[in-house]
DNA sequence: TACAACCTTAGAGTGTAGTCTATACTTGTA
DNA sequence: TACAAGTATAGACTACACTCTAAGGTTGTA
């Protein structure tokens, strides 16, 4: 598919996506059989990616911890134990966002409480 | 206590706590019996809060959705219903970022498993 | 074939959240 | 009392993540 149709499926604009492949994030392909043009093919893979990187996203992570998940992802140059210890230092970030996210969770239901019960 | 003592018990610089205090999201309170200067005044719940700001802040919520977690907290311009709207307004998203976690969670512990098993 | 709708790249502009500098004043300590 | 350390304000600067504009080329359709 070309862009168009990957912002149409995604949500995400056009000027995002090219913003997101200039950053590393994905890559199109371009079709050898075609030399008229130059425009970008992208698969369904692309668009589960850019699914991850707006749940990612919506969480604080940033484009290049991102990234840097898509390299280990897709690249061949790093070792398992290297891939390996980049992701358990995204695990751990993700645990400890979950934390984050219950404290000030339960912060704001015992402020409802106290909202509703209190007249605060 | 003062700028100085409230950075050093939260680890957050002073020209950030001064930035988070004119965007609205913490208030210090000036000495009126001192005269000669006009140093600004934080209690505990200053820290609390910046603490807040901190862990809802590293799960992608920004300055201006705290400040109104802020406003609600500390006005008394809002009805018990705006409050308890903006509330659970809060709690839906704190939902849905936790979702968001979980589901990178997954792929990455996923992942993990692939790399390690099939090499990959 | 006109023309709307699409594609590309380069680069400028915007909003958010700090981060730093300069200037000037106050406080604590050797 | 010198002087290091702390405080306030204003405003410049930076990094990040878009977001938009311009310029030029391609594709699909009436």
């Amino acid at each position: 598919m070309l862009i168009h149709e990957l912002s149409k499926r995604t949500g995400i604009t056009a000027h995002t996506i090219r913003f997101y492949e200039k950053s590393g994030l994905i890559k199109g392909k371009r079709d050898e059989n075609v030399t008229s043009n130059n425009y970008f093919h992208y698969d369904d893979e692309t668009v589960e990616k850019l699914e991850l990187i707006r749940d990612a996203k919506s969480v604080g992570f940033t484009i290049s911890e991102i990234g840097q998940l898509m390299d280990v992802w897709y690249s061949n140059q790093l070792t398992i134990e290297d891939k390996v210890a980049v992701l358990d230092e995204k695990l751990i970030s993700i645990d400890e966002k979950i934390k984050h996210l219950k404290e000030v969770k339960k912060m704001i239901s015992q402020f409802k409480i106290d909202v509703i019960e209190d007249n605060c």
